[in-house]
RNA sequence: GGCGGCAUAGCCAAGAGGCUAAGGCGAGGGUCUGCAAAACCCUUAUUCCCGGGUUCGAAUCCCGGUGCCGCCUCCA
């Protein structure tokens, strides 16, 4: 089957082959590490997660390089307003990063290279793009001249002449030629960050990091390159121009970009308190379960409007897929049906769908018929063991791509465990009233009680209210 | 001002010229249950922002509106 991704480059669905057979390189643009990672920041490595996962369902050996922006403008500030080192600053940001990453059930890269530690490369780049007369120094600087590169602006569609000298004047900056040149190095800010260079101390430019390290880990030319779109411009436009004037063939060759995610129909904004991080989520009692499924159930060029109705709809949906897992995984029945065909139908449809530039929409919409069809067989006792083990084996098939199919871990408190005991107990002495009463109780800490034939069983339930306002209400 | 995107049921969201407009959530009714939960069954868009046009035929293509959103130098 053939995969097509949407290519911002060229603007259109592109078959997608990658340069070598069976071998995907993937650069994705990571985290600044000046702060926690916000769900809108997720929402982009989910989507990568998801890119990733599915090529290798579909057999291909995948290398993703992720970097870590751990020097910048913000970083540096950061630090030094809290006078310690740049390190020191940024690791606590980087350590959260990657706990939020596994609670999400997001795969870990293949590398997370480091700006700062790969000051040498970049150094390199730049001395080669110099050689290459595409640079000037100017005031202890060095900066990208852009009328070198000639594709400049191919990616964002940028018209050059839109971008007026002088209309925007950036406090940050020193003395360019042109305003829409870019800064490949810069001089030594007071602050603690600083290298040694053929320039003088300083430190890198924000975008020769991703040029320089996807160049020594995947090559001159790889597969593909992701991000959100607002990096479309400047950042990989400014890619683009560092790594092909230096090498003089194509950085990648497709290029995929996730939209934004929104919240309450606004942009994320601090002074909004429309801002979250994964763990004010989970503050409120949201399953991380529930906010992969909600991250990934939005195709990854639609803007995703996170609401609380929309982390309700998310948890009741992913309740129901991994209940029904569950049930498959117990089922002890032995009808006559093996449902055979219907499990190959929907894993192909299933397949069909991610191969249409992940459409994770029409994925899931078959996933859940599967889930109403076999229900329906195991209601009548019509699916076989046999069949069973198809079904099961399959979902955890496409689970591999999904990742949703088992629930968080529930840990019970002893608290809760007394409780259920004497619910039990209740139940015995057919004292409904106390036994309801302990149900509702608990539903109040979370727990969903089920009364099934073999005996109660328990799982994760929505959030208890309150929640809270996405903002403050004036 | 330049470039781009989106408008489909109460909410979310598929659909890329042609079988009865997917799926999830929610809501209502029913089966099951001590009651629930889960599951199953039934109901919930004669219609796809508005107005033209192309076509035998359009939610899907074209033109014009309206509304919302993103990017335009370091925000995923």
């Amino acid at each position: 089957m053939v995969i097509r991704f949407y290519n911002t480059l060229s603007r259109r669905l592109e078959r997608f082959e990658p340069l070598e057979a069976g071998k995907v390189r993937v650069y994705t643009c990571g985290p600044t590490v000046y702060d926690y990672a916000h769900v809108g920041n997720f929402r982009t490595y989910a989507f990568e997660d998801l890119l990733k996962r599915y090529l290798r369902w579909k057999g291909f050996d995948v290398v993703q390089v992720m970097n870590l922006t751990d020097v910048d403008d913000k970083t540096i500030r950061g630090a030094r307003e809290a006078g310690v080192s740049l390190g020191e600053y940024t690791k606590p940001y980087i350590e959260t990063f990657f706990k939020d990453a596994d609670t999400l059930r997001i795969r870990r890269a293949e590398h997370y290279p480091r700006a700062t530690e790969h000051i040498p490369e970049m150094i390199a780049l730049v001395k080669r793009l110099e050689a290459g007369g595409h640079t000037y120094a100017s005031e202890g600087a060095v900066y990208y001249r852009i009328s070198t590169f000639p594709g400049y602006g191919k990616l964002s569609g940028m018209n050059i002449g839109s971008l007026q000298p002088g209309a925007r004047v950036d406090v940050d900056e020193y003395a360019k030629e042109e305003a829409r040149d870019f800064a490949l190095w810069k001089p030594f800010g007071g602050g603690e960050a600083g290298w040694d260079s053929p320039w003088g101390p300083g430190r890198p430019g924000w975008h020769v990091e991703c040029s320089a390290m996807s160049m020594k880990y995947l090559g001159e030319t790889f597969d593909i390159h992701t991000g959100g779109v607002d990096n479309i411009f400047p950042h990989h436009e400014n890619e683009i121009a560092q790594s092909e004037a230096a090498t003089g063939k194509p950085l990648a060759r497709y290029w995929l970009h996730s939209e934004h995610l929104i919240v309450e129909g606004q942009r994320m904004s601090k002074s909004l308190g429309s801002y979250f991080t994964l763990q004010d989520l989970l503050a409120k009692g949201y399953d991380p379960l529930a906010i992969r499924y909600l991250l990934l159930s939005t195709h990854y060029r639609r803007q995703l409007n996170l609401t609380f109705e929309g982390l309700d709809a998310a948890t009741a949906a992913v309740t129901r897929l991994t209940d029904f897992y569950r049930r498959v995984s117990e089922y002890g029945g032995d009808g006559g049906e093996d449902f055979a065909e219907d499990v190959g139908k929907a894993a192909a449809a299933f397949e069909t769908s991610l191969d249409n530039d992940l459409g994770i929409a029409d994925a899931l919409a078959t996933i859940f018929d599967l889930v109403t069809a076999a229900n329906r067989a195991m209601d009548r006792g019509e699916l076989s063991a046999a069949g069973r083990g198809v079904l099961v084996a399959t979902l955890d098939s496409l689970d591999e791509v999904l990742d949703l199919f088992h629930p968080t871990p529930l840990a019970l408190g002893e608290e809760i465990e007394k409780l259920i005991a004497a619910r039990e107990e209740a139940r015995r002495a057919k004292d409904y009233a106390r036994a309801d009463a302990l149900r509702e109780k608990l539903a109040g800490l979370g727990v969903v009680l089920e009364d099934t034939p073999g005996g109660v069983r328990w799982k994760r339930g929505a959030p208890a209210e309150p929640r809270g306002e996405p903002r403050e209400t004036r």
